[in-house]
DNA sequence: AAAATAGTGTCTGTTAGACAATATCCG
DNA sequence: CGGATATTGTCTAACAGACACTATTTT
């Protein structure tokens, strides 16, 4: 056990929210080290910064090393914010990282990792309960204004999915030929595979980054129905 | 001079982009360490964080002490996003954050203090410049979706000097009818003082802090006009 | 032929945006 | 009374949002 030199600088880490989403349902990755015993702590992955190296090397390590995850099973990262802890006269600041992946997939790694629905999640601290709240409404927010819902979905994808999957993030629910002909005029979108009879239309996102629409998506007002249907 | 421990955690400071407005400009606080030579370098105020404080007590602490800043002088706060550099082998981060305070006021303090228009910068380091224009950015953005340009303002202003700073921050002009039109149609203002002849009806926001708008403004497309006068 | 799934167009109400005239105070 | 500044309404175009039917394939 280390005692801490009152004259160090703050301890710095860092955590992900790591988001997938499969058939209708948004699933966050949370891990709980491996114990004996059958009280299990799930929290956000977490990792120290190192020194010499940024928060997302060092991140980035951990995430391999402790879940499995790769940087190619990454589809998307972005920052969110840092949040402070002042406790016994110790300071300490975790820099909080939003991380997409394409489809839900199981890793493996040292840690035990599990994978959750956002509407069921385990028991989580506050601080980390918190972080996913946050990373969920600006993930939201954000799939009105931009193309970030792609980063959840396989490159190709046909408008059924793509609704689904804006459904589900935004919790409302659309129109399907509005929600298409909207979709559609912000050009943002190409034609994979022409639709076939009984088989959708296939299109991908033009541009593989993330890219702003013109035109927004409305958000609802407050009191807006919503048709989703119970799963 | 210190010899830094290699074994130490990562340095972290904290560094503020502290907006103001008057008369149709947007004013960036800079300061300088008081130095005899005439080379003066301009940053933004930034301070280490201490052990057993936050990086906003930290930063509060030093903006008072340095540039003679109180709290009672900023209208709003608002965490941007946090920087990591590293070099020789030590990481060291920074939290950013936007600062606003009520009208352009100098201040005095320890340190060389600058109020400079955003558009006539001195020379900043690719760092601060690259913050700074992100909190333009933001607040730009913010402005078109909730009270923000508020924090900006007299407690009490006319409509004109709302459009002003509005037409300021999103380098956008917009129709004066159009503009009280929309503006009061969402139903966060409140009149303080009824317009008697020629002197302008004065309103304040009805909730002191931060409040969104149910329908934002639209952003203009790219090559939209601007019937900014010169100044 | 029935069932499942894909695709598409119209109408209406709301909102954004262009635009001009009138009243009051002051000198 | 002229000048400056304040306030206000209408018309049009674009967009959001509600809504129903037809074509194809599979079983």
């Amino acid at each position: 056990m280390y005692t801490i030199d009152m004259y160090d600088n703050p301890q710095l880490h860092a955590a992900a929210v790591i988001l997938q989403y499969s058939d209708g349902k948004i699933y966050l990755t949370l891990t709980a080290k491996q114990s004996g015993g059958n009280n299990i702590n799930w929290q956000l992955p977490s990792s120290p910064v190192f020194q010499g190296h940024t928060s997302l090397s060092s991140l980035s390590h951990q995430l391999k090393q402790a879940i499995g995850l790769k940087d190619d099973d990454v589809s998307y990262r972005e920052q969110l914010y840092t949040t402070e802890l002042v406790q016994d006269g110790q300071t300490s600041a975790q820099i909080c990282y939003l991380f997409m992946s394409r489809g839900a997939k199981w890793h493996k790694g040292e840690d035990q990792v599990g994978l959750f629905p956002i509407d069921r999640l385990p028991k989580l601290s506050d601080d980390d309960a918190a972080i996913a709240r946050y990373a969920l409404d600006r993930l939201h927010a954000k799939t009105l204004y931009s193309s970030i819902v792609s980063f959840l979905l396989p490159i190709a994808f046909d408008l059924n999915d793509l609704q689904q999957a804006f459904e589900t993030i935004t919790r409302q629910s659309v129109d399907r030929r509005n929600f298409r002909k909207k979709m559609l005029s912000l050009n943002v979108l190409q034609e994979t595979r022409v639709a076939t009879g009984t088989k959708p239309a296939e299109y991908s996102f033009k541009h593989p980054s993330l890219v702003l629409f013109d035109a927004p998506f409305k958000q609802l007002p407050p009191g807006a129905k919503s048709n989703l249907r119970a799963s």
